[in-house]
DNA sequence: TTGAAAGCGCTAACAT
DNA sequence: ATGTTAGCGCTTTCAA
């Protein structure tokens, strides 16, 4: 049976015998008000001396309202400060995808590029992407479950194998999400993966970069990384390439590995005169750093990139780099978030690499 | 009178029958899957032949369920790709705050660097932030009312005045979520605001120039602000450094508006010595045009930006800045937003001014 | 123009 | 260990 709403002469709930999590929240930071319990479109309607259902036709703009009971209303809700619950508002118009967005860090310009293409490609499917920022490996499964408490689906970019490895460890029991990593490897048998092609981008890069003349080439590699991309390079270089000379230097991915590459490759005698990076922030490090030892870009050394940032645009000289079409990227990873949802299996998601294409800007 | 849960007898409703919107959905793609209705937990129930509650248990790991009876709800959930709703989880655990976060180009490292520190204080609070990235004006409303199905209250950074303008404007009839906007001039009345310091920044880093022996110093502003950051500039120059030339060029808000005004300065005959830039990505921008210029930085002329941003610390030379206070920022933002939805007036919101800091990098 | 009833999909409290 | 009942706060028929 269905309890009636409570009639006008119900008195109020005593504030302190109402659940708290009815209320707007405040958690860890306290300071509860002393109308604990937020207000609902129940107590709109009392206030107003409506029904439920004038109120929802009167703030939801519908008609058949008189205006003077319209004006009521909403004095009412605002004398409430009444706001309508989402999470029942949704339930009842019906559901709609809320994808979750894992990145290492938003300030990474990777990441935020990718984020940004993301979120418009969710706005597209008119889908809502949820954001969290993964601060340290000791908050992964925190963000994880913070996200799955909202999000449909999860969105994995822009991490490093240590994190993802924390990720698919933190298998908490409760039922995980569809997940879908974004040019890196799968956490776990579950996930599905949008691919780049990275080895053919790397054999791109590098016949460009001994088209124009260079004989000495070096691979700045991740400390992080698989080593597929250097491989590629190697096997490259042998295969097409024999005269070149090649020299591969490992640093940690980050702005700050690259420069250090530099300064190593900048001492090398004879120096490279044409430099493959593993992504444009250690590209652009490696920029810096051959600029602090003197050596100068394109003239004494040519630099390609990995990513096509747009921020190696902002440089000097700007960047050569084998840019990502971040579009298609974004739009493969929410068709694949919705095949998940729609009970596709991980395993029949293979799609084809998604290719990169040659930025020619001025470093090369 | 409560309808009693289809009992097992009851035959599966044809798709046809049920209303579109409870389905996953795919708006614009079409494409819609033969079974229409995504499963819910009844479906499970049924399926694994026990109760709703019993399927609760399962799925989310409570105790007081037979292993046997678990894994045949687990494999029944399985097989009907069940996921379950969010909406209708939260609504009944309680309300969780979501904000919506409206920004107009991520790819843009101011935003995207706030973004983050907002998605690091939303979760220190338990909350969530949604995203929605402003594309063009003509998207505007529509991302807008998009945040306003998911979020209970709106952070807007990152935006155009022409941007704001449109916000403000765009009163569709529906209850306008509370309103905080970062860094930037109110959309409505009924918005709160977080301001910063940026007229003791600019004295500061006016001072420090001044300090450092430059005596004609030029100040990049953009052609969509306000005028305060030029009339700070102005004012003090006025005041306390009569002997000092000053020059303002005014350029789009934008990394080719500061190469184009650097362009300009650099034309100049006396040629400034100093420059103080709008922000960052303008100050970049001059950096870049300094360099095609001829003209070397900090040597020929010194330059301070304003913002912190990160990518100041990746460029050569690197460039001086003063540093928004992210963490604050966004501290102060989500507590404003706090007090919002808490029934506060934005009137009684105003905070004090956050300070800006003097980076000292090498452009300066 | 307004209200009463039904129910979205889920979980918590109380049976059994 | 499992099922039954009562709702979360909202919108949507359907009556009046």
């Amino acid at each position: 049976m269905v309890r009636p709403d409570p009639s006008p002469e119900v008195a109020d709930p005593p504030a302190d015998l109402v659940r708290t999590s009815g209320t707007v929240p405040d958690p860890a930071r306290g300071s509860q008000d002393r109308s604990a319990r937020a207000a609902t479109i129940v107590d709109v309607a009392r206030v107003a001396g409506v029904s439920r259902q004038t109120v929802t036709r009167a703030l939801n703009g519908l008609p058949d309202v008189s205006l003077a009971t319209k004006e009521r209303v909403v004095a009412a809700a605002r004398a409430l400060n009444y706001r309508p619950n989402r999470s029942a508002q949704s339930l009842v118009r019906g559901h709609s995808v809320t994808v979750g967005l894992l990145v290492e860090d938003l300030a990474n310009p990777y990441s935020s590029e990718l984020a940004g293409a993301l979120s418009s490609a969710a706005a597209a499917r008119g889908w809502a992407v949820v954001l969290a920022e993964v601060v340290s490996a000791a908050t992964v499964s925190r963000a994880v479950s913070a996200l799955a408490e909202r999000a449909d689906g999860l969105l994995v970019t822009g991490c490093r194998p240590s994190t993802l490895a924390v990720l698919s460890s933190s298998d908490d029991g409760r039922a995980t999400l569809p997940t879908v990593v974004l040019d890196g490897p799968p956490t776990g048998p579950g996930d599905a993966v949008v691919q780049l092609d990275h080895r053919a981008a790397i054999r791109e890069s590098l016949d460009f970069l001994t088209g124009q003349g260079r004989s000495r080439i070096a691979f700045i590699d991740s400390a992080e990384s698989s080593g597929m991309r250097k491989e590629a390079f190697q096997d490259r270089l042998a295969a097409q390439h024999p005269t070149t000379t090649a020299h591969v230097v490992t640093a940690v991915e980050s702005f700050q590995g690259g420069f250090d590459a530099a300064a190593t490759l900048a001492a090398l005698d004879p120096r490279p005169d044409g430099v493959l990076a593993y992504n444009d922030v250690m590209a652009l490090g490696s920029l810096s750093g051959f600029a602090s030892a003197g050596v100068r870009v394109p003239h004494e050394v040519a630099v390609v990139g990995t990513d096509g940032l747009r921020i190696g645009g902002y440089v000097t000289p700007t960047l050569t780099t084998m840019a990502i079409d971040k579009e298609a990227l974004a739009a493969a990873a929410l068709a694949a978030v919705d095949a998940l949802l729609r009970g596709a299996e991980p395993a029949d998601l293979v799609e084809e690499l998604l290719p990169l294409t040659l930025m020619r800007r001025s470093s090369a």
